[in-house]
DNA sequence: CATGAATGAGGATTCATTCAT
DNA sequence: AATGAATGAATCCTCATTCAT
C-alpha cells in the first residue's frame, strides 16, 4: 500500500465514518451531503473526491459492516473451545451489536439483490458486497454442518439454504424487536435484549436436536 | 351512509388506490404527490381536499390493509371446519396476499411505533392503526390459546407474547422473501411461494406439539 | 328594510364578525377564507355569496370600525357637558379602543388612498370608505374650530388640516405603542395605557393656549 | 477582509438591493424568491446559498437601513457647526429619505420587538437590528439632552423615553405622510414634503423652549 | 338560496451534483 | 489534491375563487 493509497484510505474512512454517524441518527434519506461534509470537515465537494456519490458511501459502510460481521462470526465459528449453542448465541450478539451501532446496514441487507453480476459490476462495490453475503452464508452454513456432525444440531434441509434462512430471520427478527423496542417494554415489561433472547432460543429449538 | 359519504369514499378510495400502486412500485418517499394526482387523474389541489397530507394517504392504507388483515384473519380463526394447523398456514398466506398487494404496508408495520396514545391521536388515523394491530395480536393469541386447548399448540410463553412474536417473525420472513425472491429461485431452485411455506412450517414446528 | 334585506344583513354581519375576530387574532393574510367559513359555520362558498371576495370583507369591516369611531367621536364632540379637552381624550380613546378590537383596521388606515373617485367606486365599499374618512376628518375640524372659539385651543393652520394631522400622528402612536408595548413595559416600567396617555398629552400641547 | 469574503459580500449586496427594489414596490410577501432570483439574475438556489430564507433579505436590509439612519444621525448630532434646530430637522430628514428608498424598512420597524434576548438569537440579524435600535434611540436621547443643556428644549421626561416617543411619532408621521401623499396634494394643495416639514415643526415645537 | 366540488397558480425550501480553478 | 461557487430539478403544500346544481 503506497502513502497515497493510505491517505486516501484515512480520507475515506474519516467521511464514512462520519456518515455513519449521521445516518444512524437520522437514516440516510434524512442525512444530507452538506451535513457529513461540515461535520467530517471536509468542502462538499472534496466529498465527490473520495465517493462517486451518496449511494457509495452507503455501499462503502454497507460492505464495511458486513464484513466485520463476517470476521466476527467467522472467529466465533472457529473458535475450538465453545458449544455450538454459545456459538449461535454469539452469532446472534454480532448482528445485535451492528444494529445498535448502524440500523440503517439492516435496512439494506433486507433489499433486493441484484443477481445478474454484470449488472451488479456497474455498481462500486457492489459486487463485492454480494461476495461478503455469500461468504457470511457459507460460514454459517460450515457451523450448521458442523454442528450436525457434532450431534447437536438436526437439518432438514441443504445447510446453505437453512444458513440463508436463519440469516433473514435473525435480520427480521432484530430490526423488527429494536423498532418495537418501546412496545416491548410496555407491553411484556422486558427488555430488548432479554426479548430478542428468548425469541433467538425459540428460533434455536427449530434446529436443536 | 349518504349519497355525499358515497362519494366522498369513492375519490378517497380511487386516490388511495392510485397511491397504493405508485408507492407499491417506487416507494413511498419516491412517489410525488404530483404522480399521484395525475394518475389519479384529479388536480393536484384536489387530492389535498380529501387527504390532509401525503402521510394521511399512507396511514389510511396502512388501516385499511391491517384492517383486511384483521378481517382475514378472523375469519379464518373463527372458521368451525379447519385443523389448527391448516389455519396457521391461511394466516400466513393472508399476510403474503397483502405483500404482493402493497409491500410498502409491511415496511410502514415494521416502523417504531408511538406508545403514548395522547402522541398517536395527534395525528389522524394512527391511533386507529394501532388498535387494529392490538386486535390483530389479540386475535392470534386467541388462535394460539384454543390450539394449545386443543391440544396442538404448546405455548412455553403466554400467548400475547408468542402472538406478537409470530407477527414479527412472519412480517420479517415475508418482507425478506419477496426482497430475495430472485436470489431465492437462483441459489434453491425454488420458487418463493414453496420456499416461504417452507419457512412457515419450520415456524410451526416452533409451538407445534 | 325588507325582510329579506334583513336576513342579507344578518348573514354579512355573522360572517364579518367572524373575520373581524380572525383577522385580528392572525392577520388578514394568515386568515383563510377557509377558517372563516368554518368558524362562522357557512360553506366556503356561501361566504363568496354575501361577499365578492376577502377584500370586499377586509373594507366591510374597515368601514364599519370607521363608522363607529365617526359615531363615537361625533357622540363626544356633540355633547355639552364636557371640557375640550376631555372631549379631546375621549376621541383618543375611541381609537384605543377600535385598535383593541380590531387592530388590523388600522393597518388599513394607513394604507394608499385612491383619490380619482371613479376609480374608487369600482370597487364596492371603496368610496363609502373615503367619505367616512372625509366625514371624520371634518367632525374633528369642527371640533378644533370650536375649541379655538371657546379659547381652548390656539390653531397655526386651517383645522381640517391640522385634524388630519392630528389624525395621522393618533394612528401612528397608537399602532406603534401597542405593537411595541412590550418594550414600552421593559424600558419604561409604564403601561401601554399610561403611555399612550401621555403621548395624547404632548400633542395636546400642540394646539393647547 | 479576504478576497472570498468580498466577493460573498458583493452578491449578498447584489441580492439584497435586487430584493429592497422589489419589496418596496410589490411589499414583501408579494415579492416572490423566484421574482428576486429572475430579477437579480441568479439561480433560485443560488439564492439560498448567500441567505438561509425570504426572511433573512429582509432583516439583512431593514438592518442595513437602520445602521444607515444611525450613522446618517450620529454624524449630524456629533457635528459642531449646527444650531439644535437644525440638526432636528435634519434627523427628520434622514428618516424620509429612508422612507423614500426602502418604505418596507418602516413596516418592519413598527413590527412587535421581541424582548427576550435568548429568543431574538435564534434568528441571525435579529438581535444586531435590536441593538441599532437601541444606539439610535440613545443617540437622540443624547441629542435631546444636549439641546436641554443648551437651553434649546424643555424636556418633561426623561430623554429616553421622549426620544422613543419622537422616534414612534417620526415613523407614524413619516409613513402615513408617504402613503397619503396624494391625499395631501388634493386636499391641501401641498406636496408631501413642505406637508411633512410642517408636521416635524410642529412636533418640534413640543419640546422646543 | 346555499353549497359541494374542483382547481390553477403559485411559493418557499431542499439537495445531490458538477465544474472550473 | 481540494474546493468554492452555482444550480437544476424536485417536492410538499396553500388558498382564493369559480361553477354547476
Amino acid at each position: 500500500m503506497t502513502k497515497a493509497e493510505k491517505m486516501e484510505l484515512f480520507h475515506r474512512d474519516n467521511i464514512a465514518d462520519t456518515a455513519e454517524r449521521l445516518f444512524s441518527i437520522n437514516g440516510i434519506e434524512k442525512t444530507s451531503m452538506d451535513q457529513i461534509a461540515k461535520e467530517a470537515d471536509y468542502s462538499k465537494s472534496t466529498i465527490y473526491v473520495y465517493f462517486k456519490n451518496k449511494e457509495e458511501i452507503v455501499l462503502y459502510l454497507v460492505l464495511k459492516g458486513m464484513t466485520e460481521i463476517k470476521n466476527g462470526i467467522s472467529e466465533i465459528i472457529d473458535s475450538k473451545d465453545k458449544s455450538d449453542e454459545d456459538k449461535y448465541y454469539q452469532i446472534c450478539q454480532v448482528l445485535v451489536s451492528l444494529y445498535d451501532k448502524s440500523p440503517f446496514i439492516f435496512s439494506h441487507m433486507m433489499e433486493t439483490i441484484e443477481m445478474k453480476k454484470e449488472e451488479r459490476l456497474k455498481v462500486p462495490l457492489l459486487d463485492d458486497i454480494y461476495q461478503v453475503g455469500e461468504d457470511i452464508n457459507e460460514k454459517i452454513a460450515e457451523f450448521l454442518k458442523t454442528g450436525e456432525t457434532n450431534n447437536n444440531f438436526k437439518l432438514d434441509d441443504k445447510a446453505e439454504k437453512l444458513s440463508f434462512i436463519y440469516w433473514m430471520m435473525l435480520s427480521g427478527v432484530i430490526m423488527f424487536g429494536n423498532k418495537k423496542s418501546q412496545y416491548i417494554e410496555c407491553q411484556f415489561k422486558q427488555n430488548k435484549e432479554d426479548f430478542l433472547n428468548q425469541v433467538f432460543a425459540m428460533m434455536l429449538g427449530i434446529i436443536k436436536k
